[in-house]
RNA sequence: GUGCCCGUAGCUCAGCUGGAUAGAGUGACAGACUCCGACUCUGUAGGCCGUGCGUUCGAAUCGCAUCGGGCAUACCA
């Protein structure tokens, strides 16, 4: 993939600062090193140039010389022209280069030849990653935190495929253990509340009270009608989690759809257990050294690997824990499928088991840092100004469903985003809910939309978007096209920068700083009814924006309107 | 008790591997369309970057301590 306008840039300034430094050496004006580290930056302040290098401070000390010695050392060595206006010392020993803006206006030619490519990048040299995110329970709907793990995970899948990476999304399904023993348990008192009556059939203490729960049970009897009130009870806990689950996973696939999440896998764990890949990685641990037995269940040594705590992997009844499971879930993502990175998105009441697993797979020697747990903080739901608890139990959780209902797609995908994952997040529903320009998104969706509406009209006026050869590119000088265009230039560092950070929050707020700079340079700048010459320049700049907002929101897939 | 996350403007949050005078949005106040969509823009006010030491030429950023809030510490998942 070639090389991007702000790498060739940044490519000459440090080669120029090279060439002046051993200039400065070969002129006995410095001594010689040979760690000779060279740092770029832009300044958040203008007046200090567009790009500045501490060097002469990080030289200091090696070169037993003043930092402003250094740097006007350096400084008088440097060949002034192309796209270098002038370089100055200034402050402590900083260099600061004063740069016109030739350097900057290819970016359209690239954006040109790229088009819905722009921003793609092979830094992941096509290494095979996986995002398991949400692997919600199957035992009822999703709630805030599944949906905010969705979003997340969801553009982090988006975001890692543009930076080169072989992207695949897996939904991991809990469809064994306890919980579907309660599942069952509560299935069943149902199915026979409605043949018994509900004062002969006592429901279990811990069972799920959800209506869900009922209407699977109705849905079940209409079908089967009393044939399995007077079963066995195992064949009738199977035939009804059987078909309760089935119902349970096809809705998750449709909701999730519905948010726009399509994943490549969905992983069922009992797979793993009837494959035997749970009671070999049992062995395994056995072979390790690392277990022992106590009270009748067998344990992992846990305190082996710093932690405070031992972990049990097989109960005193012979059942495998969960953690047991997950170990040899893990172990059939990195060694039986092979990825090179396995990122979870976990939420934050689960980060205990983050070391557990890890040291597991030490344990087993498989290499800890292929696993990457995020963890994702969790979201408080606030309502008319009052904490609203989301519990499954209680039946009244808010589902994604529900905040699909209030809200738009676009909306929730974009509110989850706006925010790293570590942040603790309180997700106002009023304001979620309102669709005004309070939510960002809608300020971003309007930028485009008017980039659209302004292509249409020169449109219709005869006047179309040219190639970037045919445009005198040097017509574009105002501070508000020029920072436009820096903007448009840095969407693939960006887009690096937030893949190897796991960020996609970065990339939704890049898209409210373009829209934030189009809207500038709207007011400031018309496009329509000026010089032929400039219509056309800046009618270019429109496009290359449009096509870059675009790639974006594309990327989030949150939807590009044309107008609203 | 121990571990992790968070603490930056009234509110919600940015601040890249330490850099020069700490930034947005929102709210408040004052302005801008006979002109490409005012779902927009411009300006003003608002900060001991929780606190204290330390490292450094230089700290919101790194280290230690401390205070406050959240979460976790199951033969649940």
């Amino acid at each position: 993939m070639s090389v991007t306008i702000v790498e060739k840039l940044r490519d000459n300034l440090t080669k120029i600062l090279k060439d002046a430094y051993n200039e400065a050496v070969s002129a006995g004006e410095l001594n010689h090193t040979e760690n000779l580290v060279i740092n770029l930056e832009e300044p958040r302040e203008k007046s200090n140039g567009d790009y500045s290098s501490n060097m002469a401070m990080m030289l200091a000390k090696e070169l037993r010389n003043a930092p402003r010695n250094i740097a006007n050392a350096i400084v008088s060595h440097i060949k002034i022209g192309g796209f270098v206006d002038r370089c100055e010392v200034a402050g402590a020993g900083f260099i600061n280069f004063y740069l016109n803006n030739s350097w900057l206006y290819p970016v359209m030619e690239e954006i040109e030849l790229k088009g819905k490519d722009f921003g793609k990048s092979d830094l992941g040299k096509n290494q095979k990653y996986m995002v398991e995110f949400v692997s919600a329970n199957p035992t009822g709907p999703m709630h805030m935190g599944n949906a905010r793990g969705g979003a997340l995970g969801d553009c982090l899948a988006e975001l890692l495929k543009w930076a080169g990476y072989d992207v695949t999304r897996e939904f991991y399904i809990n469809d064994a253990g306890n919980q579907i023993e309660k599942f069952a348990n509560s299935l069943e008192a149902r199915y026979l509340q409605i043949y018994l009556g509900e004062d002969k059939v006592s429901f279990p203490e811990d069972g799920y009270q959800g209506d869900d729960i009922k209407e699977h049970a109705k849905a079940f009897a209409e079908i089967n009608g009393e044939s399995y009130v007077n079963a066995e009870e195992k064949d009738r806990k199977d035939a009804l989690v059987a078909y309760a689950l089935e119902k349970n996973v096809a809705a998750l696939k449709t909701d999730l759809e519905n948010y726009r999440i399509v994943y490549d896998v969905w992983f069922r764990e009992s797979v793993l257990h009837n494959s035997g890949e749970v009671a070999e990685v049992i062995e395994l641990f056995k072979k390790s050294g690392h277990t022992y037995e106590k009270d009748g269940a067998l344990w992992f040594k846990s305190t082996d690997f710093g932690e405070e705590k031992d972990n049990v992997l097989v109960r005193a009844n012979g059942i495998p824990t969960y953690f047991a499971a997950d170990v040899a879930y893990h172990r059939n993502k990195i060694e039986t499928r092979g990825f090179d990175k396995v990122i979870d998105i976990w939420g934050a009441d689960h980060y205990g088991h983050v070391a557990r697993m890890k040291n597991a797979l030490s344990a087993l020697g498989i290499n800890p840092d292929k696993l990457d747990v995020i963890i994702m903080q969790l979201v408080r739901l606030m309502q008319d100004g009052e904490i609203v608890r989301m519990s499954k139990r209680t039946g009244k959780a808010v589902t994604l469903n529900d905040l699909l209902e209030d809200t738009s797609i676009d909306a929730a995908r974009f509110f989850f985003n706006m925010r790293q994952a570590d942040s603790h997040m309180v997700f106002d529903l009023d304001l979620a809910v309102e669709q005004s320009s309070e939510n960002p998104v809608y300020y971003v969706q309007y930028a485009h939309a008017r980039m659209c509406s302004i292509l249409n009209l020169l449109k219709e006026d005869g006047i179309k978007v040219e190639n970037y050869s045919d445009i005198n590119v040097n017509l574009l000088s105002e501070p508000q096209e020029i920072e436009l265009l820096k903007k448009l230039a840095s969407l693939p560092e960006e887009i690096k920068t937030a893949a190897l950070a796991y960020e996609p929050s970065k990339i939704t707020r890049y898209s409210v700083e373009l829209a934030t700079m189009f809207h500038a340079f709207y007011n400031a700048c018309h496009v329509r009814g000026e010089d032929k010459e400039l219509t056309k320049a800046r009618l270019k700049l429109v496009d290359s924006t449009r096509i870059v907002l675009s790639n974006v929101l594309t990327m989030l897939s949150i939807d590009a309107p044309e107008r609203m």
